[in-house]
DNA sequence: AGAATTACCTGAGCGC
DNA sequence: TGCGCTCAGGTAATTC
């Protein structure tokens, strides 16, 4: 698909970032829905308990963005097709427009999501503990996630090394766009059985996922994310969608294949 | 336990 | 023009 934008882990980040600048402080005065039901029913009780609560924080995990509320949390995913939009003042909600929370001060946060692959919902206690957030691995920019991590990860695991670095109780948040690229990177192919990667080739896996995900926050921090729309930057992208196109190390032609039914594209000469 | 498969959803692109 | 089909993909649930 042509100009599709999901939301990885660094355009999370940087929407996260934006929420934090623009809303903790501040106290949510009113919440409208229009969907029942998105990956999971919405629950109807945030129109009712919203109100009146602070913003204390705005926290990352993996891909969920959480805004601490005080007496609970409100978790938001964005899945595959979904993002968030500040606004100030009123304006007519557009097609999947699906969620606004309105601000004391006129401000208008709305999440808009025609897959509706998306989460919004309610977290009453300690989110660490909640079903969707409690089996979640380290996160990839943390000092927890390295190389010895990801090489006991892999032992006895027979399952390609993409798709283990894709299962979200390893790794968190680290989905097939960048998937692609840190294995291009680290010039490991991604069809490897990952109880077969040395430690050295782990080390220089998780390096390389942390590079390509902290260059994406570094090159989308200059966009206004969470006012518009997030943002790849294609030209950064040098395995993810270019099948048939020259490797840019090589120049060979880039092969691609599916693993786990998921587009799998690599450079047969430069990743071994 | 781990691996493989399925389900959820809509828009775009394609063949006819 | 439009119908029907396939694909894209995060993640949890289900099955093997």
């Amino acid at each position: 698909m042509k100009g599709e934008i999901v939301p990885e882990l660094p355009e999370v980040e940087v929407t996260r970032c934006r929420l934090e600048e623009e809303l903790v402080g501040k106290r949510f005065v009113r919440v409208v829905s229009r969907v029942t039901k998105l990956r999971l029913p919405v629950p109807e009780l945030l129109v009712r308990v919203l109100p009146g609560l602070l913003v204390r924080a705005v926290v990352r995990r993996g891909k969920y963005l959480l805004l601490d509320c005080g007496e609970g949390w409100l978790l938001v995913h964005l899945g595959m097709s979904g993002f968030l939009r500040l606004l100030h003042g009123e304006s007519p909600p557009a097609r999947h427009d699906h969620l606004d929370f309105l601000f004391e001060g006129g401000l208008l946060l709305r999440f808009h999501d025609p897959r509706k692959f998306g989460i919004v919902t309610w977290i009453a206690g300690d989110p660490g503990e909640h079903p969707l957030l409690n089996k979640i691995g380290p996160e990839p920019l943390s000092a927890e996630f390295d190389g010895n991590y990801l090489f006991s990860a892999c032992r006895s695991r027979t399952v390609a090394i993409k798709q283990l670095i894709m299962n979200s109780a390893v790794v968190a948040g680290v989905g097939n766009i960048y998937a692609n690229e840190a294995l291009f990177l680290s010039r490991i192919r991604p069809d490897r059985p990952a109880g077969k990667l040395t430690r050295e080739e782990c080390q220089r896996l998780a390096v390389s996922i942390r590079t390509v995900l902290e260059d994406s926050i570094g090159a989308g921090s200059s966009f206004r994310v969470a006012e518009e729309t997030v943002s790849y930057h294609p030209l950064q992208l040098k395995v993810y969608g270019r099948r048939g196109a020259s490797c840019t190390v090589c120049g060979n032609p880039l092969k691609e294949t599916r693993l786990g039914n998921r587009s799998t594209v690599f450079c047969e000469d430069c990743q071994k």
